[in-house]
DNA sequence: TTCCTTGCAAATACTTTGCAGACTG
DNA sequence: CAGTCTGCAAAGTATTTGCAAGGAA
């Protein structure tokens, strides 16, 4: 259960384990689709859970300083997207465009570039944003 | 001079080549960085040059969809950003979290990828994402 | 003269902020 | 009990839409 090791790291940075940060938790980690924060209100509005928007907002910007959430902008969609760390390596989506099913891309293949791209730019490189859109195999 | 060769794509969809399109296009095609909507405003304003924000929205979306523009999505900006794909290879960019510097990335690595990500998943790939961000030589 | 395009106002979508009351530790 | 967190209202930013007047061909 992720919930207590992540208490610890809640307390660490002067917060608190509370019940929408529990509820918001537990969704993400039976979720295998990237949720955006209206998926999320919705999802636990279905589920009868109380929650405000904007409490999604806050407890995902809160998870995400810890280091447990990802955010995602999938290509050209507009909203941001969240998905839990925890035991997965980095990776990247792709993102059917008709009916918006998100599958998972178990590799990143930008380790050199990024070092070809720091050589030639003299940039020092964070981060990057890769995600791919096309047509999945219903949909085609 | 691209004018004369935009007119006649725009009169083959049934559009017109007006002032506002001639200004936004001159614009882009001087400028060396990717402009985001309120940018191209901005930028117009300050050469008096009348137009609506508007008007920059559906001038940019018109260019698009005859393919003479790309919108980009930097990673993580929260805004998109149009540049004028004429007589350019597709490329990608890293853009500087502190000043905002947006350099240019002469190479895409995903061609092969592609390929693969269409074996694997049964997807068809059409488009895609790769946006670096970082730390400008100025700003490390 | 046709009908596409523009400007203005307003609407929509996503996200953030302010504040008073509720809850965690 | 102290101080964080939440809900509600409102504001902020990016983008789109409706409509009547203006402009291109």
């Amino acid at each position: 259960m992720l919930e207590s090791a992540i208490s610890q790291g809640l307390r660490a940075t002067g917060r608190r384990m509370t019940r929408t940060r529990k509820a918001v938790l537990a969704l993400l980690e039976r979720t295998h689709q990237p949720l955006s924060a209206t998926d999320i209100y919705s999802q636990l509005q279905e589920e009868h859970i109380a929650i405000d928007l904007v409490t999604v907002y806050r407890t995902v910007n809160v998870l995400k300083e810890l280091g447990l959430v990802a955010q995602l902008d999938l290509h050209h969609e507009g909203q941001s997207r969240y998905e839990l760390k925890e035991g997965r390596t980095h990776h990247h989506h792709i993102r059917c465009q008709i009916c918006g099913k998100i599958v998972d891309l178990l590799l990143c293949p930008l380790k050199k570039l990024t070092k070809l791209i720091e050589e030639r730019t003299k940039f020092v490189v964070d981060d990057h944003t890769l995600e791919f859109s096309g047509f999945c195999p219903k949909c085609q």
